[in-house]
DNA sequence: TATTCATTTCCATATTCGTTGAATTATGGA
DNA sequence: TCCATAATTCAACGAATATGGAAATGAATA
């Protein structure tokens, strides 16, 4: 989770979702960000260490994706573990946009 | 963002919502997670600052307590501008808990 | 008032983080 | 092979972070 607490990884990993699952070139991210390209490899490192990018050459380019899986898997652990048992008061702000009516639900809290 | 993305804020946090909207002192979180108070201080600033608790003195005890909004408002964030314009390849996640029956299901995600 | 308890603030330290510059690996083309 | 392009790795630096000990603050109590 610590791998989105930071400006400039955020900012890339918002330009990997948008560019979509073709993802993008490292260089096409750095000029794009102007973030130099040790500086982006590094943080490419720390997305991809937590699981959040793949990253697959194409001739003498890497292209870097996003992985939607992971950032599911955050939002998941995010409303089971911080809004656990709880969660008719974090799940609006989520599920509002999808479909506002709600059941209600007993879950167990360790 | 940055205030949940270290294990002890995280934990300070969780703690806080599972103790629901009466809070907790700030010793017994210290207590509960072997955690000096006065390094749960600079952690409580930190999350304090970030609006994700408020506080409220009783007696000679800080009652902490976690703000639910802002979770919302983190998840709302997270879910607009990482998942924006694909809302459907995160939203599952977090919105199946609720009401699984709607749309087509997906498998779950770890 | 003095004392005690709960918590914070101050200070000092070791660690981690983000960034830069130089050197290195990897691919493609002449 | 040699060269150019794309990206990474390595070494190093300043800044921020997390932590603990000592002292100070605020509130209840005798």
């Amino acid at each position: 989770m610590a791998a989105l607490a930071q400006e400039h990884r955020l900012e890339v990993y918002r330009r990997l979702m948008q560019a979509g699952p073709e993802g993008m070139a490292a260089g096409e991210i750095a000029s794009a960000l102007g973030i130099a390209p040790n500086t982006l490899s590094f943080h490419f490192d720390r997305l991809r260490h937590a699981g959040l990018v793949s990253v697959a050459r194409k001739g003498r380019s890497l292209i870097y994706a996003a992985r939607y899986e992971t950032m599911s898997n955050l939002l998941g652990y995010l409303t089971q573990n911080c809004c656990g048992g709880r969660p008719e008061l974090c799940a609006p702000a989520v599920c509002k946009p999808t479909k506002p009516a709600r059941k209600r639900q007993r879950e167990n809290v360790g």
